[in-house]
DNA sequence: ATATTTTTTTAGATTTGTCTAAATTTTAAT
DNA sequence: ATTAAAATTTAGACAAATCTAAAAAAATAT
């Protein structure tokens, strides 16, 4: 089966958020694909009849097995172009996701087992993603937290776990979210404080206790 | 301005029947793009709004130079790409079209250049067709008849310079026609004539008289 | 020169993916 | 338990790109 270039983000985009949630709601697919709910509601009664998801009206949906073998093959895609456009043709890698969004559409199997081998078969892309391999099996990488990682090295926070309004308070004063780009810039022994900074902002110090729970990608 | 992969498409295929004929009829893209003399019409309106072509009802019709700029840079994505394939990824010559068809679709400006470097600014592609340069300059590539190539080879038959009746109905017993594959696997001194293999047939010999009138593209 | 054939265009329909506005269902609040 | 608010779906419209069938124009054949 072939899909279209919005059918496969649509799945990509399913796949992302059940990272987060077991199962997807329309309006917070309708969010990451900056699109309407009476659009995602449309794509989903596609994607069930073509027996990519399982939908229940009102009640939200989540890939079934097949969807997620798609899914995870259109992240390979994605993250080997990722690779590639940083490695070899030397992008920074924070200016390369919207170029891997198009390449990762190119429907060659051939294509992308080749481009693997060029690579010499990578684990992980710039942003320390694990790259699925053939059979979509997805290595484990091991979260890393603020209180942990080595001095200024680039990191993208990909995970908060304590979500307490009290923290989420304290990760707005710092401007930090999912997604912020920022790099810890000293440890602190004494406390096991460490000094961080977010782009555009001052630096800043964050206890030990709130640097443990935000984690990050490595690079 | 950004352009639809069905936009890019008639552009680049009313440049490449512009190589033959001067102006362009509704049947012969409608031909080359596998598509419908209506259909055809409706995309040349379209691109007449736009200023990419010069078009008189039932007359015909051409790229500007605006359009002209815009194909060139197409091309050169696309053979990029097939130099990419072939001395990169280590696809065969005659695998890499199909994948190159998508890969030019893909808009960064950035990538291209960066991938013109990483490939070291090769000046022609798997078939020996030149790469327009950034400005969109293209060397003109010496145009090499059976008779003149080194031998052993893989060549594609690129034109034949006479196309009488008695010159067809040879080149169909020998089974060659534009964009077939063969190599010449030896020279006669004594005459000029040279001994080719095409694709799925035994080796023949062809007179001097027949070779001079056969070009094809290097690799 | 007129009739026939071929080419091109128009008119109207179709598919895919999207949208707005209204209706429906679910969730939250009192 | 109602009611208000939020989320979701439906209904109907729209744009892009295509198609078929019919009409119009150009090329050709006698």
């Amino acid at each position: 089966m072939n899909y279209s270039v919005s059918e496969e983000n649509y799945i990509k985009s399913i796949y992302h958020l059940q990272q987060q949630t077991a199962t997807v709601t329309t309006n917070s697919l309708a969010n990451e694909l900056r699109t309407k709910p009476a659009s995602v509601t449309d794509m989903l009664k596609k994607l069930q009849t073509k027996q990519l998801v399982e939908y229940e009206k009102y009640r939200g949906f989540k890939l079934n097995a097949n969807g997620n073998k798609i899914a995870i093959n259109i992240v390979r895609r994605h993250r080997l172009w990722e690779f590639f456009l940083v490695n070899k043709l030397g992008f920074e890698w924070d200016k390369v996701h919207e170029i891997a969004e198009e390449l990762e559409h190119v429907s060659s199997a051939e294509l992308i087992k080749r481009l693997d081998i060029f690579l010499n078969f990578p684990q992980t892309d710039p942003h320390g993603d694990p790259i699925p391999d053939t059979n979509g099996k997805i290595a484990f990488i091991k979260q890393l937290s603020l209180a942990e990682i080595t001095v200024k090295k680039n990191v993208l926070v990909s995970s908060v776990s304590n979500q307490s309004p009290e923290m989420l308070e304290m990760l707005k004063h710092y401007h930090i979210g999912i997604g912020t780009s920022l790099k810890v810039t000293r440890h602190f022994t004494f406390d096991g404080s460490v000094e961080i900074k977010v782009s555009q902002h001052p630096s800043c110090i964050i206890s030990e206790q709130v640097a443990k729970n935000i984690f990050v990608h490595h690079d």
